[in-house]
DNA sequence: TAGATTGTTAATCGATTAACAATC
DNA sequence: TAGATTGTTAATCGATTAACAATC
């Protein structure tokens, strides 16, 4: 009945399929789509969609003909609080984090990437970004006044060499980040002193290896 | 006793998370180690550390005193194919898939990157990397001769707009690839004649859609 | 010996899949 | 009505955590 405590990373990357799925078919609105359909589209069974809608406590079917695509569209953008969106921060100007910059997934969920930070005097004064959308890169340096000058930036995503990785973690932690993704191919772990604070450790080679491993590894 | 049929990409992750901190200690190598103390240089249990060896068939630990670190870290590479390693192609020479072309730990994992893979006429014919150890960019178009030519190159690593994400799948599955992990934001599918064929979708923008959830919906 | 640590089993937890009564 | 589809519970599967006998 009620929605579970808890909602994993994979509901809600599921969650995201469906809209997305939603969204690229252009389906009218007034159309209803049954979790079989969802199925067909996502490749995702319709016992799993269902389930999913449940455990977020999302039960607007109607029997023999589905989900309203305008109400369901709804649902799913309040779920994933595609309206509200955030604003967040990169650490790390390289590769990785650059990537972010582009990213036109963030703007239709309304993730607002406020400015980069790095430590090369190359990049540090520069912008990276399309005109009318510029995202400063400003010194390391700078990352305290700026996150204590915009509370609202409470999401950081960290993309820097590892060995200095948990460094950086330890400093948002300490001036007042809520929530880290870390992309450096290290293990983070979050300072004792951190309450409610986030933290996603996202490894980017772990697939490659497991690929490797079974590759090597038949059978 | 035996070792489990399928090994998950969380027992790998984790393996290669005992390997490092192995070596990045650099223990004497006739030092024992406990899981004890592996959980302390590591963050995860010592349950785990001895169910994964268990898992793995791994059991050459002594009472009362460990691991000999010698022989953990030969069995480690081995479970890791380090010394076997693995040749890959890069298809997308874009921010992310260059990333790939300085992973260091690449190095550490005998992964070589044979080539990448781009339609961008201004990349194309150019190299990436560092003097002595450059990969070449190649046309898409090159993309199956150089497969054939190279049997010995068995997985990709697609990182090219999600547009094109499933027909290059495709393609890469028609010229006999053996594994793709896909970072392009959105859920690919097999083709149904893909056999043999192994699939990571990893998203990299999961983790962040996540952090925004839980920042909109506390508690 | 007593204490420490393994290998392994059992318990728990969580996520997915299957099943089905309710009902439009 | 009969058939389709939901919401929800139950069964299954897999991964993690806990426990402990064996023993060095």
């Amino acid at each position: 009945m009620a929605s579970k405590r808890v909602v994993s990373i994979r509901v809600i990357r599921r969650i995201s399929v469906y809209y997305e799925a939603l969204l690229k078919l252009d389906l009218p609105e007034t159309t209803y789509v049954s979790s079989k359909r969802l199925e067909e589209m996502t490749g995702l069974s319709s016992n799993q969609v269902r389930q999913d809608f449940f455990t977020l406590g999302l039960t607007i079917g109607k029997q023999k003909k589905g989900y309203m695509v305008k109400k369901l569209m709804r649902e799913l953008k309040r779920i994933l609080s595609i309206d509200r969106g955030a604003k967040i921060v990169v650490i790390g100007a390289g590769r990785i984090g650059q990537s972010f910059s582009a990213y036109r997934l963030f703007q239709g969920r309304n993730i607002q990437v406020e400015a980069m930070f790095d430590i090369n005097p190359d990049l540090v004064g520069t912008t990276i970004g399309k005109p009318g959308a510029e995202i400063p890169i400003l010194s390391i340096d700078e990352l305290e006044p700026f996150l204590k000058g915009h509370p609202e930036v409470e999401i950081a995503l960290l993309a820097v060499p590892e060995e200095v990785a948990q460094e950086l973690l330890d400093r948002l932690v300490s001036y007042g980040i809520k929530g880290v993704v870390n992309y450096a191919p290290r293990i983070l772990r979050l300072p004792r002193e951190a309450k409610g604070v986030q933290l996603i450790n996202e490894s980017i080679c772990s697939a490659i290896y497991k690929m490797v491993y079974h590759r090597n590894h038949p059978q």
